[in-house]
RNA sequence: CCGGCAAACCGUUCUAUCGCUGCUUUGUAAAAAGGAGAGGAAAGUCCGGGCAACAUAGAGUAACAUACUUCCUAACGGGAAGAAGGUCGAAAGGCUUUAGUAGUAGAACAGAAAAGAACCGCCUCCGGGUAAGGGUGAAAAGGUGAGGUAAGAGCUCACCAGCACUGAUGGUGACAUUGGUGGCUGUGUACCUUAUGUGUUGCAAGAUCAAGUACACCGGCGUAUGUAGGCUGACUCGGCUGAUGUUCGGGGGGUGGAUUGCUCGAAACAUUUGGUGACAAGUGUUCUAGAUAAAUGAUAGAAAUUCUUUUCGGAGAAUACAGAACCCGGCUUACAGGUUUGCCUUUUUU
RNA sequence: GGCCCCAUAGUUCAAGGGAUAGAACAAGUGUUUCCUAAACACUAGAUACAGGUUCGAGUCCUGUUGGGGCUA
């Protein structure tokens, strides 16, 4: 029951963080996802600081970037709980952001699969350059879908 | 009946599970329970206010806005009821214009000429007199007829159009109807003139706080004709402020964060009275979002409406425009579809 | 959120309300050359959209659309 709540301490809401996440935070894209992370001390419950972003390019209404906002809120409030376990075990704290690359509207079911697969890739990315210098070479850029 | 015009209103609903943001209660706390949670445009930011800061925000000029009348309003460039003109429509009705004209400027092309009348022409007693004719333009010096003349002309007269002054009647008024007198009278634009209004900046305004950091802060003394300079939205006047220091004393300033400003208000609903109406007054009841990288949702099922298709059982698709950010009053723009009320009758039927 | 500005050829800029919207570079065609470049000649190409004012709008007014700036 308390596995699928969406908390304000969940959510990344401090200006100078968001603002290093784009500056120094590595990046993957997972389609129709960006995820831009970072790895940061947040003096919370959670292991994880989320934030939803859509572009006000691709969609010029507040309407529509409203509703991606909600329903990509709402798949990572049922789907969160196997990330929190990854990060937990390895035991580090992260920030990341999720932005909405599409410029069409997709359906919660459509977006579900993908979302999950992110998020399960964003413990493996830490690992990876965790131990970069060693293994450059074992890094594959696969962008499927 | 169909079709149309105007005004007002609604603008998907219900159930279950899992959540989000305030509030209240319980609880040491974790949390639990209860109840609340987007709009008619929340939009554009085009007007007007409230509220807040700017050291007392001053006078004149400039600049900008508005401009038929009477009213409504906290205020408005908004609204209501009217007036005169234009335009669309068969009609109901819709849209639109309207302060003043003394002076100055310009009016492309075409045209003789774009504004104290010159040229061609007409007439001539050769001194000159004329504005009938010139057909171009968006716009051409009142129009028609008669008299008159050398030729002509409001030069004179009748009727008509318009202007100025002045009466009468109706109306709060714009104005309408009607009478008299006058000289006979050019179009639209900009500057200009008149009246009224406008201080500037906007809640990222502003206020408070714990921690950490710097000396930008205040007062005394000293210096000067309160000087250089700065501020007072532009200019002038006027006003305010005011550096220079190895000085003395005080303790305060505010980047990011948190709290506040923040939602009880020109409030909503019902009703009565006044008013043609916008609206005003009275009485009663109610409390109705307050987020801050952004809450107001997701999923499943059922219903309603519309469209497509049909083997008339059903099946499929769609459900407008659009998301509060300090708060109100308007305007403008977007909007699937539906409801109610009043009005109109070209055509068809009775 | 608040305040403000801009929109003209493919690009950079002009154009006092007045005829067919101009210039440079770029593009295309031709001349020249053995070929290319350069040079010369010619050609095509535009007022963001919709209303209004006006006899007549690129210009003046209003509303949409798009783009940009300032503000902690």
């Amino acid at each position: 029951m308390n596995r699928f709540t969406f908390k304000k301490a969940e959510r990344l809401t401090h200006k100078i963080l968001i603002g290093k996440l784009f500056s120094e935070g590595k990046g993957f894209i997972c389609y129709p996802f960006r995820v831009v992370w970072k790895e940061a001390k947040l003096n919370s419950e959670f292991p994880a600081q989320v934030a939803i972003t859509v572009s006000k390019r691709s969609f010029k209404k507040a309407v529509t970037r409203n509703l991606l906002k909600r329903r990509i809120r709402e798949i990572y409030r049922l789907n969160k709980g196997e990330l929190y376990r990854e990060l937990e075990s390895i035991n580090i704290n992260i920030a990341f952001m999720l932005v909405y690359l599409p410029k069409t509207i997709l359906t919660t079911s459509e977006m579900e699969d993908k979302l999950i697969k992110a998020l399960k890739r964003l413990p493996k990315e830490y690992e990876k350059h965790s131990q970069l210098s060693e293994k450059s070479d074992s890094v594959h850029h696969d962008t499927s879908d």
